[in-house]
DNA sequence: ACGCGCCCTGAGCAGCCTCTGAGTCGCCAG
DNA sequence: CTGGCGACTCAGAGGCTGCTCAGGGCGCGT
């Protein structure tokens, strides 16, 4: 599962360092580049396993970029980022060759699942098994949770939270890092939306002994099985 | 099942790259050329077990291809692809072959539909056997779909709809995958047609206990038996 | 020509989701 | 003991999503 080299598309000089050391954070082999032409000549040196790729780019616009690497045979898998309005009319077809396109803003969160996304149906990576933390159990293929075997019906951000805690279980994870993972990379408020959806987690999933999520205070939360 | 060859003629290069990503991502072997001459040749080399071939070429035309194919003796099922107009008399009498044609513009579900239903009659594939979940049923080969024993009489996108559900049954699917699988690769406009449609699909089929379709709510639609 | 079924759109509506702010509690330090 | 800060809870405004329904256009068969 680590090192698939990804080759990251994006002129945003921001975004694009904050993707780069986030994936790379992850175990990924991240190669980054700002336009359209220096990923084309990127792809032949790095041979990638995935390329994430902005639409919106100063020169050739991202599906220029994947139209040229197909007319050439290539068939690396692309992610592409597309900012809000432009979704609808250009971005018809992506999903269907084991592609996928992700709507700006989004969470880091939303991206590394969808990158393992593409990754698995590209047979490049493991199924996605599912999460476990004692009887708590997270389907992601099916999005479906359950506790002690009975379902747990929760809400988006809910749901990529507690995905975020498990992903991380048994570490503490601190407010700033929930709020840098979980939510939108241009959300501007402050931690306090965290405590209130750690309070409808706990509610929904976590109101029968043993207590999984727990307050570590002054540093953050950890979902752990033990006390 | 998996690994039959299929050499796809179409020279739209990007119809062409959609549909071989699709294709390919379905487990067929795919070999994509953008002429009727270049056909010919990878016939000789692929050796393949279906062809999906494009009437309107720049060089020879469809037919003239399989014509050619036809007095060289190679009995290749083929699948033609023509637009709208171009479809009365030629393409009459072209299923008596073993071979079909399909009206541009379709949909990725009616393309698969097709190119098992030829690879099926070749002998080179399995009866697609009945898909069933709980007490629904849907036998492909005869269009036939029951619910709890009662017939349930759809239009053809629900029909469409209903298969590409099935087909997925237990995993989440969103809007998107859905207007890109079942809907015309040409279709314009947005995700509100999916909500109208799962609405008559509910109606005609998931009216009584227990129900079948669940709208997971900001992700999409998912088909399964528990609540 | 006419009617019918099918497909899609748009408006209205209801319920859910998200986030904020205020109030309270409790831990810890001084 | 007391003050301060961090965390928890609650209620509510506002936005957004998805559901439903009615209607118009199109194609096909009568």
């Amino acid at each position: 599962m680590p090192g698939e080299r990804l080759l990251l598309v994006d002129d945003e000089d921001n975004l694009r360092s904050m993707l780069e050391a986030a994936l790379r954070h992850l175990g990924f082999d991240v190669h980054p580049v700002a336009n359209g032409r220096d990923a084309l000549a990127a792809v032949a040196t790095v041979q990638p396993d995935l390329i994430v790729l902005d639409v919106m780019l100063p020169d050739l616009d991202g599906f220029e970029v994947c139209r040229r690497l197909r007319t050439e045979g290539k068939r690396v898998p692309v992610l592409f980022l597309t900012a809000r309005d432009a979704t609808d009319d250009k971005v018809r077809g992506l999903t269907l060759g084991g592609d996928d396109y992700l709507v700006k803003p989004f969470s880091l969160e939303e991206l590394v699942a969808r990158v393992n996304a593409v990754l698995r149906r590209a047979g490049l990576s493991q199924p996605g098994a599912v999460l476990r933390c004692l009887d708590l159990e997270m389907d992601d293929e099916a999005h479906r949770v359950t506790r002690g075997g009975k379902e747990v019906s929760l809400s988006p951000t809910e749901y990529n939270l507690l995905h975020y805690l498990l992903m991380n279980q048994g570490k503490v994870v601190s407010k700033a890092q929930i709020l840098d993972h979980v939510w939108q990379y241009d959300f501007g408020g402050d931690g306090g939306v965290v405590e209130t959806y750690i309070g409808y987690l706990r509610r929904k999933m976590d109101a029968a002994e043993p207590r999984l999520i727990h307050t570590i205070r002054g540093v953050g939360y950890t979902l752990r099985a033990e006390r």
